[in-house]
DNA sequence: GCCAACGTTGGC
DNA sequence: GCCAACGTTGGC
């Protein structure tokens, strides 16, 4: 059964119009150990991903993405010219994750995080609670709701 | 640009 | 292991 994921943004440095053009990206520069840990462990291709542009105006739910390859050693933590660069992780020890993610779709209009807020049936979702962590679960019903808003514009 | 929330680091 | 200082995230 796949799991649904919530996974965050800038759209300025990367957005689902980014993700259209490039089909498939690597999901690089996590660099929180509760995120991690459900790259590393959890997510698997198939998983199906609702794209959040933070940092935005507004802030939301841009469209839809699925996991196209499970968690891997994030090479940008070894990489010494990335501004993700951690010297702390080694061969042994990568300390930080990525997984590939797969364009699904761009809705026409970014369901805003206050719509969210004001939904029926999402008040639990991390994303209105745990703003910070920029991987998070998404329940089944939470992503059949946000999923309907998305394609309906709203 | 501000700042609240919160995660991480490091001294003890 | 505690906790103060510090850094980052992300909404506004």
């Amino acid at each position: 059964m796949p799991r649904n994921w919530l996974m965050k943004s800038e759209p300025g440095v990367y957005s689902i119009h980014d993700l259209r053009r490039d089909g498939r990206t690597g999901w690089e520069g996590v660099r929180n150990y509760q995120a991690r840990n459900f790259l590393r462990d959890d997510a698997k291709p198939g998983d199906r991903v609702l794209f959040y542009h933070s940092n935005a105006d507004p802030p939301g739910v841009a469209g839809l993405a699925r996991i196209g390859r499970a968690g891997y050693p994030d090479p940008t933590a070894r990489d010494a010219e990335s501004e993700y660069f951690d010297p702390k992780a080694s061969d042994e020890d990568p300390r930080w994750f990525t997984v590939d993610v797969e364009f699904e779709e761009a809705f026409p209009a970014v369901v805003p995080l206050d719509t969210l807020r004001a939904t029926p049936g999402l008040e639990k979702m991390l994303v209105i609670n745990k703003s910070r962590l920029s991987v998070q679960p998404v329940t089944d019903a939470e992503y059949e709701i946000v999923v309907r808003l998305g394609r309906a514009g709203a």
